[in-house]
RNA sequence: GGAGGGGUCGCAUAGUGGCCGAGUGCGUACGCUUGGAAAGCGUAUAUGCCGCAAGGUAUCGCGGGUUCGAAUCCCGCCCCCUCCGCCA
């Protein structure tokens, strides 16, 4: 949610800013509202003002007089604050629809094909064979299977097997001794979350929601990331300056329904509908953000490093950044298959955009501010298992495990069982 | 799923229609006291909105209702605890 003040003060700023993310916000509607509201507002206080009095100087038993004009006044507060309260809920819909701002150094662009790339890493690796792709090497091997998920699950869903299994642990036991010893705070959240919280988070603002698996009979719905039930926890709460930065790594399933990406990606476990993650969320002070989120894209990089695998830097640009994002640097991996970088990682920051809606903050001094939130994939788990199955294909059709996975593993190679 | 108890200002508690935005204790901050500290004493100590300010207004889990007036009474919902049942 964006300060109502700023918007009073910055219209032409806010109309600019989400009509560059593609949101068709009217300000200045949105301003007539304000006032309306306003007006309003301070009828239903003289009001009340009244009221109190009035209530305040009845001492025991009341007159007739005095209950006459009690009944008055609250007739007449009832209907005021009757349009107020509709006025309110008018504003707020708007008010929550306004996207947060992008910061200055983002691209103004309309898509995905206008994302900057600011920077590569080690070269694509070449093969004196033609490489075969996930699926087809995860078959072979018996540590893919999505024909039998199909007949359980349906499309877009996996069984990772033998030491596919085993791989998901290695990697998200890498992820986790990285983050640790960086001070991140290990947690398995829950993967159900309250719809107000998912309003909260910003995620079914625009059209997300046909995104979000929900359980209606229960009315939760299911976290497409871990984010979404780490960064609630301190909904309400506030934190002591001291106790900034602070910052967690969970794990847990993702699960995304995948809406509108039929077709995309259908091949394997590239785009599934639930897949586990390890992920970083970090609570800053204000104007922190912008060190942060250059730290988490760092240990998103020291983390595919450590695999040694290519890879290049996203800067996304306005028109593909999210509803939350003030900024969102993407990680894609070579992908020899299919012979380009492809998205493994994604970093954002929300700046207070989410600590508003949540009404999470800190004491600074005397003064309480919202916190800036940061989030960041450290290792989703069907991807980088994609990465290094690719990458590291072997002529036989065996993959050797990148080195730093070994000590997790009793096994330096997957051959085929077939 | 069944039965009961409960959600009040950082924490713990008091408060069954007006004197309650709310007492007390703990905690915290500042001051006095002290060689220094502890103890003791004094003062202060929720948040949003409107306002230059004085002040006003709202908030006692959430939403509705009764009333001139609701933390307090009524209804619905959420959450927590105890016991029973079921169960990884």
């Amino acid at each position: 949610m964006i300060d109502l003040n700023f918007i009073r003060e910055n219209p032409e700023k806010i109309q600019k800013s989400s009509k560059d993310k593609g949101v068709d916000i009217d300000v200045n509607h949105i301003l007539e509202i304000d006032k309306k509201h306003r007006e309003l507002s301070l009828n239903v206080q003289k009001l009340r003002e009244e009221r109190n009095m009035l209530v305040s100087a009845i001492k025991g038993k009341p007159t007739s007089e005095q209950i006459e004009k009690g009944k008055e006044l609250k007739a007449k507060l009832e209907k005021e604050e009757n349009s107020l309260s509709a006025v309110w809920d008018e504003l707020k819909t708007w008010l929550l629809k306004i996207p947060n701002p992008p910061k200055s150094d983002v691209k103004v662009g309309k898509d995905e094909s206008e994302n900057e790339i600011i920077k590569k890493v080690g070269t694509p690796k070449k093969f004196s064979f033609t490489p075969k792709d996930h699926l087809e090497l995860g078959e072979s091997l018996d540590i893919i299977d999505v024909k039998r998920a199909a007949k359980v699950s349906g499309s877009r869903f996996g069984y990772l097997k033998n030491e596919g299994a085993l791989l998901e642990f290695a990697l998200k036991q890498f992820a986790f001794e990285v983050l640790i010893k960086e001070g991140f705070i290990p947690v398995i959240p829950p993967v159900l979350i309250k719809k107000e919280i998912m309003d909260g988070l910003g995620y079914t603002q625009m059209g997300e929601e046909e995104n979000i698996f929900s359980l209606d009979k229960d009315n939760l719905y299911l976290v497409g990331t871990s984010e979404q039930s780490i960064v609630p926890m301190f909904k309400d709460e506030f934190f002591k300056k001291e106790e900034l930065p602070k910052r967690f790594v969970g794990f847990s399933t993702c699960f995304r329904r995948e809406a509108g990406s039929y077709g995309k990606d259908t091949r394997g476990i590239f785009r599934v509908h639930q897949f586990d993650k390890v992920e970083m969320v970090s609570f800053v002070a204000e104007n922190e953000d912008d060190k942060e989120h250059e730290y988490l894209l760092s240990l998103e990089e020291k983390l595919l490093k450590a695999l040694e695998i290519s890879y290049q830097v996203v800067r996304i640009c306005t028109g593909d950044l999210g509803f939350n994002a003030a900024r969102k640097y993407d990680i894609e991996v070579w992908i020899p298959s299919q012979n380009k970088y492809r998205e493994i990682t994604s970093a954002s920051t929300t700046t207070d955009f989410q600590s508003r809606r949540l009404n999470i903050k800190y004491q600074d001094g005397n003064e309480k501010k919202y916190v800036n939130i940061l989030n960041g994939t450290a290792f989703s788990m069907n991807r980088p298992i994609i990465a290094i199955l690719e990458n590291y294909q072997q002529k036989d059709g065996s993959v050797i495990i990148p080195k730093i996975l070994q000590k997790y593993l009793h096994f330096e190679k997957i051959t085929s069982k077939k």
